[in-house]
Order: C-alpha cells, then sequence, then structure tokens
DNA sequence: GTCTATATTTAGATAGAC
DNA sequence: GTCTATCTAAATATAGAC
C-alpha cells in the first residue's frame, strides 16, 4: 500500500541496518571497543541521527544480542526439519565447524556478550546474555529428551559448554582447527550418546 | 643486609601491589571497564604514581596475565607431587571446582583476558592470553602422554576447552552448580581414559 | 525525520613541585 | 622517589537548525 520509498519504510530500513551492523561490529570489536561512530559509519548513517533510532547505546547491544539470538532461532528452526532428534543436535555441530574460521577470528557473539556484559559492575544488561544461551540450552535438552537419554539437562548443558570452550580457545589460539578436532569429537560423542543412556557411564552424569 | 623499610624495598613492594590489584580488579571489572585510578586504589597508591611503576595500562595489563600465569605455574607444580599423572589431571579439575563460586561470578581470569584481548583490532598484547592457555594445555598433554593415553594434545584441548567453556557459562548463567556438574562429569571422563586408549571411541580423537 | 555542531564527562598520560 | 595538578583526546549524548 505504501509506495516503494516512504518515510516509514527508509526509517524501518535504517533502523534494520543499524541492528545488523551492531551485531557485526560489536563482534568483531567487543562492546568496550565499539563507538557509536563505528556502527554509525558501518551503517552509513550520520553519528548524530543514531540516537533518533536508538536512545542510548546499551539499546544498540541488546538490539544486536536479539539479532545473535534470532540467528539461533532460525538455525535450530532448520534443524528441527530433520526428524530424528540425534540428526538435529548433530546439524548443530555442523554448523558450528562451518562457522569455524569465524570462531577463531572473534569467538562466539552471545558468548563474547556474555563475557563482557559480565564485567559490568552496575547491573546493566546483566542475564541478557546469558538468557540466550540458556533458550539454546533448552532446545539441545528437549532433543535429548527426545532421545529418550538419561539427564537430557546435562546433557545439553555438557553441549553447549563445549561449543563455548572451542570457540573461545579458537579465539584465543588464533586456530580454527580447534574448532574441527572439537567438533568431530563432538558429532563422534552424539553418536555413543543411547536412548538407554551412553555407551559408558563416563560421559553421561548420573541421574538424579 | 638493606634496613626494615629501604627505599628499594618499599618501591619493590609497591610494584608487587599493584601487580596483585591489577589481576584481582581486571579480572572482576575486564580491561575496558577498569581504570587506572580503579587500581591505584586499590592497591593504595596514588594514580598519578601509578606509572613511575607502569609506562602504560597495557604494562598493568600484561602485569595481571604474567601474575594469573604464575598462579597456575603455582598448582600444576603442586599438583606433581602426586606420582600417578591421572590423579595430577584430577587434581586440576577438583581445584577448578574448588573456584567455582569465583568462575561464576567473573569467569576464568585468563579466558576473559583471552576474550577482551582478542576484540583489539590493533595488535596489542595479541595471543600473550593464548599464550598463557598453551602453557597450561602442554602441561595436561604431558600428563595424558605419561598415562599412555592415545591423542594426549587432542585429550588436553578436550580438558582446557571443557574448563573454559564451564567457566564462561557459569559466568553467564550466573551459576556456580555449573562448575559442579561439569566438573563431576571430567572427573569421571579422566577415570575412563585408559592407556590403551578410552574405554569408548566417543570420547577421545582417533589417532591420526 | 535528518543531520550538524557542540556540550559534558571521563580517562590516559605528563609536567614539574617537593 | 613521591605526588598534585593538569593537559589532551575521545566518546556519549543533546540542542536545535533544516
Amino acid at each position: 500500500m505504501t509506495d516503494a520509498k516512504s518515510p516509514r519504510a527508509r526509517a524501518a530500513e535504517k533502523r534494520r541496518r543499524l541492528t545488523t551492523e551492531a551485531a557485526r561490529v560489536l563482534h568483531r570489536q567487543g562492546v568496550e571497543r565499539t563507538t557509536l561512530a563505528d556502527i554509525a559509519r558501518a551503517a552509513d548513517v550520520p553519528v548524530g541521527n543514531v540516537y533518533y533510532y536508538f536512545k542510548t547505546k546499551d539499546e544498540l547491544v541488546l538490539a544486536a544480542l536479539s539479532e545473535h539470538g534470532a540467528y539461533l532461532d532460525e538455525l535450530t528452526v532448520r534443524l528441527e526439519l530433520s526428524e530424528d532428534p540425534r540428526d538435529r543436535l548433530k546439524g548443530l555441530v555442523e554448523a558450528w565447524i562451518e562457522q569455524r574460521e569465524v570462531a577463531a577470528r572473534h569467538g562466539c557473539p552471545t558468548g563474547s556478550l556474555a563475557v563482557e556484559l559480565g564485567k559490568r559492575s552496575d547491573g546493566t544488561l546483566d542475564g541478557e546474555a546469558g538468557a540466550v544461551l540458556g533458550r539454546l540450552l533448552d532446545w539441545a535438552a528437549r532433543q535429548f529428551r527426545a532421545m529418550g537419554a538419561p539427564g537430557p539437562d546435562d546433557l545439553a548443558l555438557t553441549l553447549v559448554c563445549a561449543y563455548q570452550g572451542m570457540s573461545l580457545m579458537a579465539n584465543a589460539l588464533r586456530d580454527p582447527d580447534v574448532m574441527a578436532r572439537e567438533g568431530r569429537r563432538l558429532l563422534e560423542w552424539l553418536d555413543s550418546v543411547q536412548a538407554t543412556g551412553p555407551t559408558t557411564k563416563s560421559l553421561s552424569p548420573r541421574p538424579r
């Protein structure tokens, strides 16, 4: 109904651009080392204009976090095309391995944000990154539960911890191969998890 | 030979205090959110005076990193009192579990630093945190090798990744229990690693 | 709605008195 | 060696013209 370039549409598009670029730049440079000018430049929007769309820098950070969360939701929804929950989980790990170059350069977007936001002494944006990781944790637990695996919550925790750990280490060592090696191990581990419990007691925590 | 409070001794002591407090405060607040004033106050040294001991803020960051590295060296040396390399590794994991409250509040000191320093676009202090983690990786690999376990380097990588992952997640979720649950799993996993290889193929990567 | 100019604040770093 | 006072730079945020 609105014309091709109505003011509303153009404004919405700018907001969109600012959000996407905020997600990208904050991932690369971190929250504290990124200035509003950096994001504005990347989104091709004048600095002062940013405040028309986002009242504070933190609102941009939150928008970036939502963006990463949305990407994750999109990915998990796509994985649900598989019938087998084990294949879904393996697809998740394969996606991580594919992202190995980015992970080695900048780490996991959400994990990095969690570290940075955790350092704040004021409560600002406290737990926001944790909430996104919590959603991933829940999704993984649902898959393990669907598999009939015992202790699905603990299995999910192990999986997501492994991802955060390999991302951090790949980034710290600047070595994408860390993602490949640990990713392969996770795939084999997923194969070993049985409906009646994993093949060895060592891999899954005791059901309580 | 020098008197109880010689200028030299007092100066050395101040430098010491600045280093320890830098390590503590940077762990709590992160590099970017910590001002020199914060560290100076914690060490009970006037702000301007800091520059007599450290020419730049980065020199303080490096000193803090060395401090964390020294703590790690100290720990591994103490663990070597055990004859059995498996017990040494289990002792390491137990130490991680004991630190669960601190980990939940501020994450792993070295891991956090690695994340923050990795966000710098200039090459400043690039790879410094990775080097400390590399030392831990080497030590763990030596223990696995002494056990006669196949693929000791990969096993070490898995162990350190697990630690970084559980620290990050415990911090993100503000939940020390993450450290306890994952720590228990790691202890059981270490028990399952055999001299001829782990009990199942799923836990250790194929020897190449 | 868009953008420029600028106010405000804060932090890293230095000069120089003691 | 120690410390105060201050310079300089940069970044968030705002005021107000268009």
